[in-house]
DNA sequence: ATGAAAGCGCTAACAA
DNA sequence: TTGTTAGCGCTTTCAT
């Protein structure tokens, strides 16, 4: 309800010179109707020119003459007038902000990238709208919607599900849209990813080079995440690159530990470990799994990397504060943002861009979680 | 760019009804021209009815005939009509959208608010604007602007410097505005925080229960904030309930921490150790900071809680998973986000609010960071 | 109960 | 080069 004369209670610099009169059925008798910031009229009628002359020089459009050029800013120095984005938008179909549709907005992971997006919104002049579908499918679908109304320049994908209907969809629409750390299987879409096989593949071999010969896996489960299922390709791929046997018994995949990452793994490693068969090593799809894997293994007395090394993924910023702090597998986190959003924007704005589809290297980050595995 | 006609690949069951033939100058033919989304109205044409009757129906206002009504449902119904919430927003000056300014996205104590903030809103039908300040004052103020610009329904101000002129300005503007985790002077703008001097003092309590007498504390500056400050109130406050001395030995406040808090705290106390002065316990304005005391502590082979206690504050995720996990002060962070936003859109609703200055319960979280001071 | 029409503030097409 | 005007899609007022 911004603007709304009624509430209006002090005179500003802003609103003085515009408030206007007119025809009321009030005895005929003019009234002074409402205050309203000031509109490009008021610019216009100070300046002695055309409205759309303002325009014209607001948006540096068309031609206009020095001096005329002037007389506007020269009013607009005088008033302080702002563009309403929205009477704006309703004609051109843009307002200067974009949709972005991730999980959760309070994971460490996604708010990183959050705010390497936030970064280069603002730097370019967009604002951003933020919605969080906690992995309901549905909800992403209606939120979808949502901005649609809203008539939002674009649209990124944060994470998640793939869900590439919506996706499409939104896609086929014509609207830019780029997708950030969610691999849809169709390329048309452009995308922000990394190669997360040959990420995890790279954990497993790290792991082999120490001598870990029996390597764990744990995830959640992926037939709906290719980001995911690729981390557990990669690890089965690594299996095989040095000749290790795939063993489901060190393989744990739950969906107790989706939406509670790191208590639902502190959960099922501790229940795991009662079983007596034990990994001298554990991948994971992230580090605040990973986390939960530590404080299991600390609960059941047994010493990280001693006995047990563990390896992340992500390079979430507390990694480094773990005891011992957590070797992991480092994804460029605000740079997938800033060039997810750059990439978006360019689009937006029909600049060229010469890839559309791209893969952000990653890189393993060594602390003192993986040691050699302990002599038998 | 939305719903940009030219952008437009594929007929789909939205558009179908809605290319409209128009004359251009191109030989006087009419010519396809765009694309576009059901308006309000192709529902009054296919309905047969005025467009200000299906305006009725949509927000059940006025009175309409029951058949009427019908005839327009139908048309709904048939026609996948989505209201344009910017032209809306043009007449009515309301958006549905929320505008949040805090100062890091990614730090785990807003992300958290945050999230609460998102959860509500999303129920209640609102978006939400994130803006992101990293405690620059110019950049808030800027952008301040940019959400007037796009006509917002409500300002939420989170965390970050007082800065009450600019949340003065946006309340004088008769703008609904609360202020979450910043403490105002002036109680006419609407709040939602906890008692940070009490809550302070709570854990210097707690401590001195333990036995500790040489209690220390570290923060980055607060002049400029107010809720810091009131912690540091809460310090003294809880010395001298407890006849503790005020000892400006192991009082470390230092802004080298303040945008790079867990790093910049270990670093400081790093050094911090050196001069041999040692409190039995250390109080500390956020888990952050006190992550860094502990790594700082840990490097400096102190072991925790045996020679030294850390209590941090806010019990942010990551406090549990800390070695020793953390003993912190509780801030109720997703409550004060729903709380916040409950708030903001009750006033935003013009419903009554009882209480516009809300404070939140703090609670003490025990862990194992704190224990009996060694004895000499 | 229903419809016609006037804007909201802006841009863009076109006339002058 | 400048001004006039027709919308953008909606709500709201006022006739009917």
């Amino acid at each position: 309800m911004i603007r709304s004369g009624k509430r209006q209670k002090h005179f500003t610099l802003k609103t003085f010179l515009c408030y206007y009169y007119t025809n009321t059925s009030n005895n005929g008798v003019k009234l002074k109707k409402r205050f309203q910031n000031p509109s490009i009229k008021d610019i216009a009628r100070e300046a002695g020119v055309a409205i759309s002359t303002v325009s014209n020089v607001i948006n540096k459009k068309g031609v206009v003459a020095s001096q005329t050029e002037q007389k506007v800013l020269k009013a607009l120095e005088k008033i302080n007038y702002r563009p309403n984005i929205i009477a704006r938008g309703l004609r051109t179909r843009s307002t200067k902000s974009i949709g972005i549709i991730v999980q959760d907005i309070a994971n460490p992971f996604t708010s990183h990238i959050i705010k390497g997006m936030e970064e280069v919104a603002r730097k370019r002049g967009y604002t951003l709208l933020i919605a969080c579908t906690f992995y309901n499918t549905e909800d992403e679908k209606k939120q979808v919607d949502v901005f649609m109304d809203q008539v939002i320049d674009g649209f990124i994908f944060l994470g998640g599900y793939d869900n590439s209907p919506v996706v499409r969809q939104v896609y086929n629409q014509g609207i830019p849209v780029v997708s950030v750390d969610r691999e849809i299987e169709d390329t048309d879409v452009p995308s922000v990813l990394i190669d997360n096989q040959e990420a995890m593949e790279k954990a497993v071999d790290y792991l082999y080079g120490y001598g870990h010969r029996k390597i764990g896996f744990v995830s959640f489960r992926f037939e709906k995440q290719t980001t995911t299922r690729n981390r557990y390709m990669g690890y089965c791929s690594g299996l095989e690159k040095n000749n290790l046997d795939y063993d489901p018994e060190v393989i744990i995949i739950d969906d107790y530990m989706r939406l509670n990452e790191t208590g639902g793994t502190f959960e099922i490693i501790k229940k795991f470990l009662k079983k007596g068969v034990l990994p001298t090593a554990f991948t994971t799809i992230s580090d605040v799994n990973a986390f939960g894997i530590l404080k299991a293994l600390k609960a059941g007395g047994i010493r990280v990397p001693q006995e047990v090394s563990v390896i992340g993924f992500d390079n979430v910023f507390f990694s480094n504060f773990t005891e011992p702090p957590l070797t992991t597998i480092k994804q460029p986190k605000k740079m997938m943002g800033k060039t997810g959003m750059n990439l978006l924007l360019d689009l937006v704005e029909k600049k060229k861009v010469d890839k559309k589809n791209i893969k952000l290297a990653t890189s393993l980050v060594e602390r003192d979680s993986v040691g050699p595995p302990p002599k038998k």
